[in-house]
DNA sequence: CTGAAAGCGCTAACAT
DNA sequence: ATGTTAGCGCTTTCAG
């Protein structure tokens, strides 16, 4: 019932040896006639290599991990397409998987990949505050990589790893200065969650900005939220009860359209009455009503990059020097340098932003 | 360096066997200090067990595959969180593979989950009208089921395989009488692309409900595109080149937001001037200016009920049972029934769609 | 260039 | 209840 390389072999007149050597060897070693004979019985019996004995025999797999919060979000998705074609083109396949920010759920996730030894896991979200999920994640982690596995952050995961940066804090302040510059003085900020990385570097690049205009934010005008449409929409509704913002800063696009939505039937005019802006131009931003301003994450690249970057071959060099994770201090026990991918960010001017009411 | 279920057995004072059952036996046949004594040592060693070795063993990998045309695109990532969560519930990793609604790659996507021995693969896009091509997917999928894989479709796959169905013909009908009831005689559709079942499917509900209206859709009110903006797009701008209709029809939500950018490019007003409705009632088509009338398609639902069908056990010979959706013909080779499951749509009404103008 | 044979890490009979 | 021992399908030395 199953057609094993044997009964290729077989067919051919040939070892096992030959038969994987002219299928998947990646030697030149096979004399052509024999090698030709072993790929007309191997397609004429329908044979397909068994990835997990392969697996098994090379120590090592064909698979690439993806970590994230949720498929279905915009940004992840369109991070997980980067990353599933670079994969692809490389012959691997994709697993994605989903930890709906929830470091428990990630530790196991990343132990889960670590079990199918897939050859490399992009971290597109994770990125704690909590100093104590952040040490388990990094034991899991190091763990993972000291048996060979690569791991590229999208997030800031501390310098020890390998990541793609796009410009969180500069974007946002470059976004704020835009703000800054229609007039505005008066803001509210709906960031992501506290306990996400994320959120907080995209608010320190708000405050760099505001704190260069002499403009205050106080604590009454942040109101973090999850990142998503009901907690844009929300925080929005909480800072609405104790302020009077003319310009509204949501650090995610998600969040910016939950916001949308609860200005809407609040009955105010975005930008007549309040100018609302998001971050990561995920593609339906520019379709919403009005047309939302953000700042352009390419979240395409940094999928494909991070690929680029788990798959590059990494000197594996001193001899001597295989790491412990232990040892948080001295000299570093890893003495391959983590390589960083820069990736600028852009701010889009659209309908959903103008001059304050009252300017002239 | 890697940590292997033997060194957990040895430092455990126990064989391979003790350890093997007492970790992932599914037995509970050891005995409680020994037992304790292995998860004692497995957890101190940091063991992870080698997922490709108790594939082979067991010949039975603990993963999912899901084809699909584009993750970014929220349809199939909203059906992929579904899928993926319910296969995270039963233990299982899931791989994502894009196949961009080409027949090859997808053709090529299933041989390597095949390969991967994948325990089940989901069809959540696939469906061609060419028959060629039908014929090659379907004897890679039978050669994978022959080896005891599961297949279920979230589309029209023919009748021997299992299947997940939205009502899409009675809901494009639905959504059409929607339209009719508001008065409009004039439409322009935009399925899908040709080549795709569902798009024919979509198409002819439409066709259903104009029928039975006596309202005739001649051929240059029907211009078919890709599923994406810019294909709902330019197919919106060559259909307005040759017809005025009061009503678009875009069957599918990411072409309806094409076509809006393309409307509101030439100045037209939705709904005053021209109605637009979507399908599939994505994220985003709340929030769209104007917030779009559609059909709901459960998508998450679907890909958690696939998941389910597929992991449900089959009775690998049952005879007589459940309904048949082939039997009209002959006995099948497969004597096992496919399972059906249809999901009902329904019709969205958002500020998209109003009587077509001049109407009083 | 080709073949024989030793595993890769784990599970599952089959003993005991 | 626990241990022994074959393999699972493939790659890869090592010989020839």
């Amino acid at each position: 019932m199953r057609v094993t390389l044997g009964d290729v072999a077989r067919r051919a007149g040939v070892s096992l040896a030959t038969a994987s050597r002219a299928l998947n060897g990646s030697d030149r070693n096979v004399g052509d006639v024999l090698a030709a004979r072993v790929r007309a019985s191997a397609k004429e019996l329908g044979y397909l290599p068994y990835a997990p004995a392969q697996a098994l025999a090379r120590a090592s797999t064909a698979t690439l991990g993806v970590l994230l919060h949720d498929v279905a979000d915009p940004y992840f998705g369109v991070i997980t397409r980067g990353a599933s074609e670079a994969a692809a083109e490389a012959g691997l396949l994709t697993m994605v998987v989903s930890t709906f920010a929830d470091p428990d759920l990630e530790l196991r996730n990343i132990r889960m990949l670590h079990a199918q030894r897939a050859r490399a896991i992009v971290l597109a979200a994770s990125g704690y505050v909590d100093e104590e999920a952040t040490r388990r994640l990094d034991e899991a982690l190091g763990a993972y990589r000291a048996e060979g596995g690569r791991v590229v952050a999208l997030t800031d995961h501390g310098p020890s790893y390998d990541s793609v940066r796009p410009a969180n804090r500069r974007g946002a302040a470059d976004l704020t200065r835009a703000l800054l510059g229609l007039g505005h003085r008066r803001f509210a900020v709906v960031p992501g969650p506290e306990r996400l990385r994320v959120s907080l570097d995209r608010l320190l690049g708000v405050r760099e900005a505001l704190d260069e205009a002499g403009v205050a934010l106080g604590p009454e005008a942040v109101e973090f939220a999850e990142f998503s449409h009901e907690g844009g929409r929300a925080a929005t509704a909480r800072l609405l009860e104790r302020s009077r913002p003319t310009a509204l800063i949501a650090l995610s696009d998600v969040g910016a359209v939950g916001a949308l939505a609860e200005l809407r039937g609040r009955g105010l005019d975005v930008p007549g009455d309040i100018s609302v802006v998001g971050f990561d131009d995920i593609p339906c931003a520019a379709q919403l009503a009005p047309a939302l301003t953000t700042v352009r994450v390419p979240l395409e690249r940094m999928g494909a990059e991070a690929v680029r970057l788990a798959l590059e071959p990494r000197p594996r060099t001193a001899p001597g020097g295989i790491e412990d994770a232990t040892d948080g201090l001295s000299a570093g026990p890893d003495t391959r340098s983590p390589r960083v991918v820069d990736l600028p960010t852009e701010t889009v001017l659209r309908a959903s932003t103008a001059p304050p009411p009252g300017a002239f």
